[in-house]
DNA sequence: ACCTGAACACCGTTCAAGT
DNA sequence: ACCTGAACACCGTTCAAGT
């Protein structure tokens, strides 16, 4: 009787902690676009199709690899003013984004933040909390939430994709403003000025 | 001598605009995400391997397509106000974008609307020049244009992608605002609170 | 219970050979 | 010049059979 629970049939060769390891390891050396059902298999020196025992198909595996990732962010520490500790909140889900660049493709999923559960839902609480603190109504302190969050994936899709194509120079057919700045562009383009725009966002949103 | 330029050789069975008419009607049919190399040979009833005469690869493909629709994009009447006119230029990119749905995964690229040419860059022309016109450096507009940017494609984004999936609804685990929102979060999300968003971002970022 | 190989129905792309 | 089929190197997933 060696296994835990059930005490018949074959025993596992895996289990979805070992496949969660090794789609991790797989991520860190070549990019979650190489991950495939086939090469996460030989990773763990079984057959491709056992792994359909574990996991439902490959997008439940990308859910659960990010849910493992979320689990690990830290909260950070919070401070005393709400407008401050919106725009603390909405950076730290920012930088946690910005370092799974492999999952961009996951960052739309229609509340993914939810999914992850922990620290990830904590955070939404955060910024849903200070708005209201701020004399947000319940359902416009879901709106300002929504609003960032759509400007977070925004900025941090567009970022993720930029790093690796040539920057493109605005052509100077019927557009003075655009020719003024011409080559001045792509420099403007790669200044952060993430917080800029979440500053606005949120003055422009709260009450008063 | 049939061939108006070039006069020895095999007669081509194909040319870009029926490659690209081709795409367009598989894309209407089924949808971008079925287009591929192989069908859309055999909508053209070619060999698959012809069309890499024609067309550098898969990708570049999918940017001709769009650059077709681009073109297709009438620009809006603007309103004197040069704010109205940022939130006019900024609805109408959005509404562009939002009916390019199979296009989604390209949006994120950098600079697409410079790529894409004609009314595409008239459009952020207009809103570089509006935000100069209220009182904006050139080097301020371009990041004012880069924010509404940010918040338009994360909203698109996301809008995309939820029309499918089931909605969330946040679990109530140390989360009180979240818990009291509950089973209204759907219908909220669900709410069309672009404009919202984008009036708040444009009266953050301009001067006074 | 769990694992497996064979098989299905595909991909994008290259390349030597043909016209 | 341009077109083509064969081939390469893959995919995700299903399923009957095995242990």
């Amino acid at each position: 009787m060696p296994a835990t629970h059930g005490r018949t049939g074959r025993p596992p060769v895996t289990s979805r902690p070992e496949i969660l390891a090794a789609a991790r390891r797989l991520i860190d050396a070549d990019g979650w676009e190489k991950v495939t059902v086939r090469r996460l298999a030989a990773e763990l020196g079984i057959g491709a199709t056992t792994l359909y025992h574990h996991v439902r198909d490959k997008d439940e595996l990308l859910v659960l690899v990010l849910s493992e990732y979320a689990r690990q962010v830290p909260l950070p520490v919070l401070p005393e003013d709400p407008r401050e500790r919106i725009v603390v909140a909405a950076t730290t889900i920012r930088q946690a984004l910005a370092g799974w660049p492999w999952a961009a493709a996951e960052f739309t999923t229609d509340g993914l933040l939810g999914r992850l559960g922990g620290p990830a839902v904590q955070l939404v609480e955060v910024i849903v909390g200070a708005a209201v603190e701020c004399g947000c109504t319940p359902e416009r302190a879901v709106h300002v939430f929504r609003s960032l969050w759509y400007y977070t994936v925004g900025e941090i899709l567009v970022r993720i994709r930029s790093r690796a194509r040539p920057p493109v120079v605005f052509a100077p057919a019927d557009t003075p403003h655009l020719s003024a700045i011409g080559e001045r562009w792509p420099a403007l383009a790669a200044q952060d000025t993430y917080e800029m725009g979440l500053r606005a966002l949120i003055s422009g949103l709260l009450p008063e």
